[in-house]
RNA sequence: GCGGUCGUGGUGGAACGGUAGACACGCUACCUUGAGGUGGUAGUGCCCUACGGGUGUGGGGGUUCAAAUCCCCCCGACCGCACCA
């Protein structure tokens, strides 16, 4: 019997289906696991960090069977998006035809890996019952006022011909394709998320045991709430006029009211509406059109290049000091963010100083370092005294912060205001291979809803895809409906929506079993029991978009009465990426390892092992050919040593006693490998340690011939590393514990206690030798030991101090006579 | 610039204030063998006047009987955000 991974691992495949293995059981009283993947983008074939996602996830989902939980452990497509169509356009294929035929590969392949996913709640998000229960959530949105139309500048893809969201938009170029975007004016829908920012920002306190620092900052980052004060500055006569009376002030918000009196001009955004009404009523000159416009125009990294601006000629008044005060148009300045206007404070704000020292505008210091001296050469943006600064003068920065937000207040011209990085969550895209908006455009009755006894909307398969435009709108007949409400002609959205609201929910939706599948989109009972999420499993690329999202619709729902929680993922693992010769694996740079050939090769067992054995699951991970043959050799020597052991079905009983040296180290490693693993399990999720206990253990197994001994052995370790290795511990259990080790291991305290334990024995901190001593051996008598074993060391020299630390060592600390 | 994570052998990585380098890869030597992804034994941080000693966790300081681990400063890497007023 030679290890032949290909034979065992396709037996218990067909074993687990044939017997539903992995199907959670409806028996409510048990204790429940949740553990959760995130689900993957059929794009054809598994890459390696899919591989390392779910044998990670499969490691949680089996050792928590054996635990004795019931285990939701499912898996779906998340079936909708560009890809389709893009493939639709190069080869020609059916975007559905496409999906579906990589769902069916994709599913060989979670197969051959030995993942123990419920089968039978699998969902492909493009299936029109998901589409269905999805469009009706829209409905239950836009009825509660969280999902809006309006027209807005937009991020566009040209290449990929669609809207993205700010979170798609990387570095100025779109997230898949990397084609520089360009704004464009479009109507589109919103979900309004700017409604939870507060909610959202404040419950990541809820999650910090369970997800990392890292992502935890960045969804505080990309909320971005800052707190300040709002108010108006007005324009003077003069301006009012020259701006036909059409404009009396506008908003500026600054979070350091605290310098107010070191304001010397202000500055509009290019796109502000004050700018827009000078150029078109050509209150301007040519030039200054000009230069606006090309602001305008630039991509937004050019426009980060350099601060440039123009004067238009206006003045507002300072709010305390009715200065007058220049206003200018300037590059730097956010249409997007607050209100697109700012107060310009040179003297304490870097990028109003660089704005000032170009133009030559006044900078006027009122903030001094509380200790220290003013370097006026550049701006001084700490925190400090005021001066010059009316009746603030000598206040601190943070006291004065508040008591001119309050006499702004009481003078009725301003008010403390929260601002938010995030904005509304843009759903729309002109796309054919998404979820449709249930929406429909009525002449006589405007923006009306689908009834949603008529969902879903679904998607026309006759379609034909150019990669020009929405091939949805083109459709000669989809789009021309009757109106829901006046029965006349109407004709319906074609706008579809982003996939990241597809993946908003389907966490929810895997907990609904296949009897009211049909009905509802999931059943309250069992969301009850299933949820929240115990383990979220995926990468770190998904910290700020999906993961926010998620907790959004989560929320969502819970004002809506479908859920009584506000997080759904309790703890959440970002898996590190997966790299070779240093780089992440991509097909660009030629660096890929084929999942499928590995698993030809070794089978999926020694890739599941190496993939936990190489690196802790958050952390980069460096593929390594030989490495994973060293993972193949240890399966092999596993599985040839357990010719060694004896067939039982139930773990032998040893008299630790009657052992020999040998024996019991063989038991003391087994035993300690069990508590490793169950920690690491349950709390640490280290699996590369846990791992190595176990090869300790079968080192210092093949090292003794005690046949109970070995056998024990097997039975415990088949039982850790069978989460990992799932196909060659059952095939040795089978063969010789009828699978009945498969449960909770109990821990033996004897076999971990030895009758001796070794002291080192360090003088000054610094190591110098080693004692063996009988177990409960008094301090003193231990310290006498210690001295006569470092005596050389001790020559000429009094001791200070005795440190004996209980099972671990003795510390002597010295110095000369 | 701001924020986060992290710096340990030739490599991946252990060590939750207590004998640094577990476990594995690689390498060296030897033994096995029907030479082709075999098994075994021994060795493997660095330095030295080597059955002994020194030194060592990016660098420098500190706390402690004891620091890779805690604190401060510096250097470097990676990731995220990036003119957010």
């Amino acid at each position: 019997m030679s290890y032949i991974p290909q034979e065992i691992e396709s037996k218990w495949q067909n074993y687990w289906s044939e017997h539903r293995s992995f199907e959670p059981s409806d028996n409510f009283d048990l204790p429940k696991k949740y553990i959760l993947s995130m689900f993957p983008f059929p794009s054809g074939r598994l890459h390696m960090g899919h591989v390392r996602n779910y044998t990670i996830s499969d490691a949680f989902a089996r050792f928590y069977r054996q635990e004795g939980f019931n285990v939701l452990h499912p898996i779906g497509f998340d079936s909708f998006g560009m890809p389709a169509e893009n493939a639709a356009i190069k080869n020609g294929s059916h975007p559905k035809t496409w999906t579906y035929d990589n769902i069916d590969y994709m599913k060989k392949e979670f197969q051959s890996l030995g993942f123990s996913f419920s089968k039978e709640r699998e969902i492909a998000t493009s299936d029109e019952l998901y589409t269905k229960f999805e469009q009706g959530f829209i409905i239950d949105m836009y009825e509660k006022g969280l999902l809006y139309r309006k027209e807005g500048l937009l991020n566009w893809c040209p290449h990929d011909q669609t809207v993205l969201a700010n979170e798609q938009v990387i570095d100025g170029c779109c997230w898949r394709c990397d084609t520089p975007i360009v704004k464009k004016e479009m109507n589109q829908y919103y979900f309004k998320i700017t409604q939870y920012a507060d909610e959202l920002l404040n419950d990541l306190s809820k999650l910090e045991n369970g997800w990392s620092k890292q992502v935890l900052t960045m969804q505080e980052n990309w909320i971005g709430r800052s707190n300040g004060l709002e108010f108006k500055l007005f324009l003077d006569d003069k301006s009012k006029k020259k701006l036909d009376d059409k404009f009396n002030s506008f908003e500026v918000f600054t979070t350091r009211p605290d310098t107010i009196y070191g304001v010397t001009y202000t500055a509009l955004a290019p796109e502000h509406e004050i700018v827009s009404y000078m150029i078109e009523n050509s209150l301007l000159d040519e030039n200054t059109i000009n230069t606006i416009m090309s602001m305008k125009n630039s991509s937004s990294i050019d426009r980060q290049k350099e601060k440039s601006g123009v004067s238009l000629g206006i003045s507002v008044m300072h709010p305390l000091t009715k200065k007058e005060i220049p206003v200018w148009a300037a590059n730097f300045v956010l249409i997007e963010y607050g209100s697109g206007a700012v107060m310009a404070v040179p003297a304490h704000d870097e990028r109003d100083f660089d704005f000032a020292k170009k133009y030559d505008l006044p900078v006027k210091a009122v903030i001094k370092p509380s200790i220290g001296k003013l370097n006026v050469n550049e701006a001084y943006i700490e925190v400090g005294v005021l001066f010059d600064s009316g009746e603030f003068n000598g206040l601190n920065s943070n006291d004065a912060k508040a008591k001119i937000i309050e006499h702004f207040e009481t003078l009725k011209i301003g008010k403390k205001t929260t601002n938010y990085k995030l904005k509304d969550w843009g759903v729309s895209r002109q796309r054919y291979w998404g979820a449709p908006i249930p929406f429909i455009h009525c002449d006589r009755c405007g923006l009306v809803m689908e009834k949603k006894e008529n969902l879903p909307v679904a998607l026309p398969d006759d379609i034909e895809i150019t990669g020009e435009g929405n091939p949805l709108e083109k459709h000669p007949t989809w789009k021309y409906c009757k109106c829901p409400k006046c029965s006349g002609d109407a004709i319906r959205e074609t706008d579809t929506m982003d996939t990241f609201v597809e993946s908003s929910w389907y966490f929810l939706r895997f907990c609904a079993d296949k009897t009211n599948w049909e009905k509802e989109p999931f059943s309250n009972s069992q969301i009850k029991y299933w949820m929240g999420v115990d383990h979220y499993i995926g990468g770190i690329e998904h910290a700020v978009l999906h993961l926010l999202y998620a907790r959004f619709f989560t929320k969502v729902f819970r004002d809506l009465g479908y859920l009584d929680f506000d997080e759904p993922f309790d703890r959440l693992l970002t898996q590190g990426m997966v790299l070779k010769d240093g780089a992440k694996m991509s097909k660009s740079k030629g660096n890929t390892v084929d999942p499928d050939e590995i698993i030809a090769k070794y089978g999926a067992d020694t890739a599941r092992l190496f993939i936990l054995f190489a690196a802790p699951p958050t952390q980069e991970l460096e593929w390594n050919d030989s490495a994973v043959e060293g993972a193949f050799r240890f399966i092999k020597r596993f599985y040839d040593k357990s010719r060694g052991i004896y067939k039982t079905a139930v773990k032998p009983t040893i008299d630790h006693l009657k052992l020999n040296k040998d024996e019991k180290f063989a038991r003391k490693k087994v035993y300690e490998a069990l508590q490793r693993a169950i920690d690491v399990y349950n709390n640490r999720y280290i699996f590369n340690t846990m791992i190595a206990g176990a090869m300790e253990a079968m080192n210092a197994l093949t090292s003794q011939e005690n046949k109970d001994v070995l056998t024990e052995g097997y039975w415990i370790l088949t039982s850790i590393l069978e989460p990992v290795i799932p196909h060659v511990c059952h095939e040795i259990s089978k063969n010789s514990f009828e699978l009945k080790n498969f449960v909770n291991q109990e821990i033996v305290d004897e076999v971990l206690q030895s009758d001796s334990i070794k002291y080192g024995i360090s003088i000054n901190g610094k190591n110098r030798g080693e004692i063996e001593v009988a177990l409960n051996m008094p301090n003193e008598e231990i310290i006498a030991l210690a001295k006569e074993n470092v005596k050389k060391w001790l020559e000429d020299m009094s001791i200070v101090k005795e440190i004996v630390v209980p099972n671990k060592l003795v510390n002597l600390v010295v110095k000369p006579c």
